[in-house]
DNA sequence: GATGAATGAGAGTTCATTCAT
DNA sequence: CATGAATGAACTCTCATTCAT
């Protein structure tokens, strides 16, 4: 019972801090090799060498420890993609460095990636109801990529299309790279990278526009 | 105690084919409704109105029920698919139906879809690894839509580009949907097929060539 | 999960209400020997002779166990008194006859009561309120007794007096009784009745009344 | 590790004595509202706001505290009635002294006295027996009472009976009293004592004597 | 063919206690 | 004096599986 630190909870000690990570890439390695369904408490703590009550004492159980590893990989996520995008100068080079720059982070952080997308799959409410995998948890996540879309038909950069359904199947096709680049162990991402960027560069021009 | 029927094995009669679908059905709709995680042989076998014996009947254990299940809904799905492509001429329309049918069996089974994502992604043998999410699951999915893209390169009605490659990302463009068809209640397949064809229309024409 | 057989319930198996009672007696007398903080389902299986697991076949789990054995006693208490109290002539013989059948029924059932007693205690509903050691709990205990007391005044046996307190008292005397039988191993059991007897007969008596 | 203060023990100091007050405090507040058994040192130390070690390190252990407790609460009841009793003139207003100064105490230490009660009933030595529900550990609190039944009948203020049984059902009187001042939300003590007085008057009383 | 009954392992969680700081 | 951190045992409950009938 310790999972204050939402607004208003008081700060938690670095010491602490320190084992909730430990803990959370504890996690993620064994959800990587065994997956979400066998990753047990006790497994978890056993591959970190503690007992297994401390990971009851540092998180207020699975779900929240599994919660708070979503949440750190999703921060983590947008720290390292965000500069990147916002470094790009017109739509097309923010469309190109949205997808180049979450296929590196995909790529420098495969296992981590790979826990993730098992624990958003898995993870339900005590209702039963999928905590992360649903149409309401995306939203967030495929919003900035739509404001790339609509800024581009704006100015001109981009063609005709519904923002919306171009922005998911981008999506869909990261994710499906993440996917690859788990399940396959000599995966070119760079190769990948270059293929979806030229998919959804022609996607996105205009009719009747080469280059 | 039954499971043969592989080869040399005695013909299944009708009846056990019977409960052995009804079965399925059931672990289906379970999964779909609770999750993989949550389906349990008993919540099945109660969904079913029947005990859970007849289950361990039936099948050699939860793992067969669940390839069962997997392979159900693959065979099905190669039997509405398969005959589309076929019926189509020129690698370009066979690529087109081979995306329309693929995501008009989706829309007709999405429960059945769901269960089975969530049971190729969580079922793993007893050594730990994934028995279908691995590179090795996929190839025998992917071979036929590589064949398209070869063939339609042959015949110089596609531009230059990886087959393979092309091939993953429309695999995951598919599965990709899947996943959208199944999170989103009013997800509206046809506008979606439409963007994806023309998503990959584009993508495998030739440089420099418009409509 | 089998704890149907309330209304509308299948009746149950005479093998299955013979092992529930048998998990009963376990209960009770564990409970009796470790008191009911103790009393875990191991324990209570292992003093069975049989496994975990069983018990949570049978019952829905521990608090329906323990609901179980309140219940099972309090009919079994109610079968023995009601008749003795019903035989009873004038009110003034039904008080004894009630006090009389009351401690008789703890003299030959000590341990059992001594169990009913500790999870009556102790026994709490999820929201933390206690399940039956509460005032509604008691109402339907203590009813029967004070349209004995209701009776005897109407009837001019009994003097003046508040029949609810009246009873409330006897109430008391009786399981005050039942804890002495329980922590004094050489309790004399039929003095003490004689001695309740003349308490609550002096009690209930006309004011100047002398036998 | 600090429970010296039996004989040859260091005195405690009056900080430490403050201390020990508001952990017990705390637990009697504790064990009212959620019982015995889900009164754990975790949240008796939330409830006090101090942290968990606290009341290790100023009690032996769990059950040191509980029997602090209990000693505390023992000691100032008895503070509370025995100058009561002692101030009465003669054995039957001795007697009706000590059933109101009791009943007195429960209601204005209800709560104390429910935790009281309660630890009694549950605490248990390391071998399982229980540490103060047993014939011994009441010893102690009925031979006063004991005393005013056999003084009463030496002066002849009281009739013939078996001054332990007395004591015995008086002492159950009074223990049932507390158990309904704690279930009954609006008991009306004065009105329960009176009752008691009459009953235990009438019955000390020597035959064929009237007021 | 089908059922109810039983098993035993393993799950998440709680807890009293200990200890370094 | 007090705290936070950690331990390891015990708890209830769920589950896939087995077996006699």
């Amino acid at each position: 019972m310790r999972s204050e630190n939402g607004t208003g909870g008081q700060q938690r000690s670095f010491i602490e801090e320190a084992r909730r990570r430990q803990i959370i890439a504890s996690a993620v390695e064994v959800i990587s090799e065994v997956g979400y369904g066998n990753a047990s408490l006790a497994r978890i703590a056993k591959h970190a060498g503690i007992s297994k009550g401390v990971i009851s004492y540092h998180f207020a159980g699975k779900d929240d420890l599994m919660t708070q590893l979503v949440v750190q990989l999703y921060v983590s996520g947008a720290e390292h993609i965000g500069p990147k995008v916002a470094a790009a100068v017109g739509p097309r080079n923010m469309l190109l460095a949205y997808i180049e720059s979450n296929l590196a982070f995909i790529a420098a952080n495969t296992n981590y990636v790979a826990a993730l997308m098992d624990v958003v799959l898995n993870l339900r409410d005590t209702d039963g109801r999928p905590k992360f995998a649903s149409a309401d948890g995306e939203r967030e996540i495929i919003v900035p990529l739509v404001d790339i879309m609509q800024e581009g038909q704006r100015t001109g950069d981009f063609g005709e299309f519904d923002a919306l359904v171009m922005a998911k199947s981008i999506r869909d096709a990261i994710d499906g790279t993440a996917g690859r680049a788990i399940r396959e162990p000599d995966f070119d991402m760079d190769g990948y990278a270059a293929h979806m960027c030229r998919l959804f560069d022609l996607a996105t021009r205009k009719v009747g526009e080469n280059d």
